[in-house]
RNA sequence: GUCCCCGUCGUCUAGAGGCCUAGGACGCUGGCCUUUCAAGCCGGCAACACGGGUUCGAAUCCCGUCGGGGACACCA
């Protein structure tokens, strides 16, 4: 590997579901290290052991692996620069605590949860700005008592900390607003701060890109870089993703915020992916992109620097403009469990399905709406619908009904030959093609919408089509 | 409240001082096409938050105001 090869990461919490915002996060780091051709780490963050779970990384892999986005290093696939869960080398992170302590940079700290808890009660009760202050910074600690790490900010009043972000430009804080805050909680495991450092550093991170919400963090850890004498990545920080409350899209408020819940949606793993990469990142005026598009175009100087709101509209255009675009054998196969949820009884032979999905494509907004539509080809018989039966099947059209089966009889069933028996038909009895196919197509799907008649009765099949028909002229 | 970031149509956005009487897309809407429903095609409505500068010239640069969001945990 070339020393200067780019390596960026992608390192969620398991506490739950992938989040969106998290899968676009993935997503622009991702396009990244491809454009680039730099290496994509995945890294587990998994220090908060009281909402971890080993499901939630099952979930998120799944939700990674749906999107396409494959990682170089990490869960899975290992890597040199391991382990990829935090919690597999708290040693590491103690060591460099100490380091720190020992270099005067870091201290125990004497004051308990309960003290803290009440001087921050205090202070909100009295409206003033909580502030830590560094209360126990050059207290001495009983030997055996229960302590955190804290790292020690420069005293320097009027000093401060810049860093260069790639998308928002030069950003400092003064060190007076920044907080003692804690490396090592008093169990020994690190805080996200802490950990995340330790591990950019020796991941060889040589970007960080990250949602906005993390920009104050950053000022501290580039604190700690500094003081551990490391070279700091460079961070890229990405707008938010909003709710239509124009909040952060949050797990309890917002049901979009799910990844899989799009899948279960029926939306197409593209469709999702060009819609997330649009919010926050343009190319010109370009709406639709493929993967490859996306690794080519995508860098840091087109990510915008305003949050997004999140628009269920223009996701759904997405997904049926890529059902129709992209290879039908592909949306075939992903529609193929809806089908089967739907209710289909039917074997479903591919060749089949893709013939219903160029049929059914231009009339449905995601999978499940596919399905519900195409269902009715994958099964014997028909559901009726009783009021489409009731204004397309009166007496007044049985004759033109039956015309059309004797005429279809006799037909071979390729779309040329159906569309010409009825055209026949229509002309035969004086009356318009509507009459004729609106029948038909009630007869045969049960209901009054479906794709065009002959191509519908070619889905069909010959045999199921007359069996249908029949069945409505009995009645 | 303190600190940080941001502010172009309802929404996503193009826009790097003159190419902008501000362009595209979704949505909404009028029409065409049409055997249903769609899809497609053509058209329409709709925005530079406000106030000061700088400049021959500002959506673009500077300052202020207002507005929005984010962070302020022994969560990440």
């Amino acid at each position: 590997m070339s020393i200067n090869t780019v390596r960026v990461r992608f390192a969620p919490s398991p506490t739950g579901y992938l989040h969106i915002g998290g899968a676009r996060t993935a997503l622009f780091n991702w396009l990244y290290a491809r454009g680039q051709n730099g290496l994509f780490i995945l890294r587990v963050e998994d220090t908060d052991q009281s909402r971890s779970t080993p499901e939630s990384v099952e979930t998120i892999l799944e939700g990674l692996r749906w999107l396409g986005l494959n990682w170089d290093e990490g869960p899975e696939v290992g890597g040199k620069h391991g382990p990829y869960f935090q919690m597999r080398k708290l040693e590491r992170y103690r060591e460099v605590a100490e380091a720190l302590i020992a270099n005067g940079h870091a201290y125990r700290c004497c004051c308990t949860k309960e003290e803290l808890e009440e001087r921050r009660r205090l202070a909100e009760k009295q409206k003033r700005p909580y502030k830590y202050e560094g209360l126990c910074r050059d207290k001495a600690l009983p030997a055996d008592m229960a302590h955190v790490v804290r790292f020690k900010v420069p005293q320097d009043k009027a000093g401060s900390v810049c860093f260069q972000d790639q998308v928002l430009g030069r950003i400092c804080k003064q060190y007076a607003d920044i907080e003692d805050f804690i490396l090592l909680r008093n169990d020994g495991i690190p805080l996200y701060n802490f950990g995340c450092v330790v591990d950019d550093h020796d991941m060889d991170i040589g970007l960080v890109g990250r949602g906005q919400e993390h920009i104050n963090s950053t000022f501290g850890q580039m604190l700690l870089f500094e003081a551990l004498g490391w070279q700091a990545p460079q961070f890229a920080h990405f707008p938010l993703i909003l709710g239509k409350d124009r909040e952060k899209l949050s797990k309890r408020l917002h049901p979009e915020a799910d990844l899989m819940q799009h899948r279960k949606n029926g939306i197409l793993p593209q469709a999702l992916l060009n819609f997330i990469v649009r919010l926050g990142w343009s190319h010109q005026n370009d709406e639709t992109f493929t993967l490859k598009q996306m690794v080519e175009y995508f860098g840091f100087n087109h990510v915008g620097k305003t949050s997004g709101v999140w628009n269920p509209d223009k996701l759904l255009w997405l997904n049926q403009y890529w059902m129709k675009n992209l290879p039908p054998s592909e949306v075939a196969a992903a529609l193929a469990p809806f089908l089967q949820e739907a209710g289909a009884t039917e074997t479903l032979v591919p060749a089949k399905v893709e013939k219903a999905v160029l049929a059914l494509r231009e009339r449905s907004k995601t999978l499940v709406e596919m399905a519900r539509l195409g269902v009715c080809y994958f099964q014997k018989g028909v559901h009726m619908d009783a009021a489409a039966k009731a204004k397309h099947l009166g007496p007044e059209s049985l004759h033109l009904l039956r015309a059309a089966r004797e005429r279809l009889a006799a037909s071979d069933f390729s779309t040329a030959h159906i569309e010409a028996a009825i055209r026949e038909v229509a002309q035969t009895w004086q009356v318009g093609l509507g009459k004729v196919a609106q029948p038909i197509r009630v007869a045969v799907t049960g209901q009054t919408i479906s794709p065009g008649i002959s191509e519908t009765l070619e889905l069909l099949g010959r045999e199921e089509t007359l069996a249908r028909m029949d069945a409505a002229l009995q009645e």
